[in-house]
DNA sequence: GTCTATACAGTGATAGAC
DNA sequence: GTCTATCACTGTATAGAC
């Protein structure tokens, strides 16, 4: 059950919810046809299971960096330039391309929650900056959090349309380089 | 042979390449097996002329704001703002999230290229941006030609996880915050 | 060029044995 | 709890008639 769940995650990160069976979960967990359906009502609520789960390895993963010692641009900076698979993309993120995904409330849910609690927690940490003095008065902490992670989460589309992790790393020093020069 | 060709690129924005069966696209193209089977050796052949359209199409659009009348943050600010069904993505972005398009060079081709050229273009009028003065000599025209076309492409990923357009208009505006403030 | 027939594996699930 | 059997259906394609 644990390997059922590990594996949908897996999966899901790799081919989204379309592109994977429940024939392909059960083969990566090495469990049979039974075994899923006692424990699941089928592949959505399995799959449910599995995106709450890497919403919440997402959050922890945040966190790390965003509540972390240090000023707002240096766990800002902690943040964006931290060890990433870049060619995988966003677990997360990339199960907003899926159409079966976005139509199911109970499956778009989990992955909302996630980049509403992301969005949250970035603007605190670029309101923090403007209490120190770090940021501006005039920048709008909401804007600029979706901004951070509209970065991340394009620079993975960008990366993995050329192959190649350098559109990523362009966006992100180019995002810093805004940040900074104010 | 046309209808195919559209309803293949209706389908694959609406549904990624591994959603898309030949089945559907007959059914979307009213047209048979054979005429399918006619016109292409399959589904892989059929898809790459649709996505080399789309991206053609992109260019198109995108040249319309960018190569427009008007200062570097005229031309940039009006293609980000310009009128976009946010919720439905964008058509060449989605199939970065798609693993078969990616693992088939014949298929990523058309996506890289869409994207390059986009980058490209943007950085463009980001270099005629500094040479009037309304940008600073400091700015990386290719860094931030990065950002910008990342900030569209994780707008949209945000935007669908929300189901609302909002996250797309916040992150757009941060975006012209951080570039009008310099 | 387009149609129908056919094929064979895979999908997503249910049923009942153990 | 897990296994195997079965099912109706779809996915992707080939063959051959018209």
């Amino acid at each position: 059950m644990e390997r059922l769940i590990r594996s949908t995650q897996e999966l899901l990160w790799e081919r989204g919810y379309v592109g994977t069976s429940p024939k392909a979960i059960q083969r990566a967990a090495d469990a049979g046809q039974g075994s899923m359906y006692h424990h699941f009502t089928g592949k959505a609520e399995l799959a449910k299971v599995a995106i709450e789960r890497s919403g919440a390895e997402l959050r922890a993963a945040a966190e790390e960096q965003l509540g972390a010692d240090g000023t707002a641009t240096e766990r800002i900076s902690a943040y964006l330039g931290r060890e990433r698979d870049v060619l995988r993309g966003c677990r997360i993120g990339r199960l907003a391309a899926d159409p079966d995904v976005v139509a199911d409330p109970e499956l778009r849910a989990p992955v909302a929650e996630t980049f509403a609690w992301l969005r949250d927690r970035l603007a605190e940490v670029v309101a923090d900056g403007k209490r120190t003095g770090e940021f501006p008065e005039s920048l709008d902490p909401q804007r600029t959090a979706a901004t951070i992670a509209a970065v991340l989460q394009g620079g993975y589309v960008l990366a993995r349309a050329a192959d190649s992790t350098e559109p990523f790393e362009l966006a992100v020093q180019g995002l810093i380089d805004l940040l900074g020069a104010k």
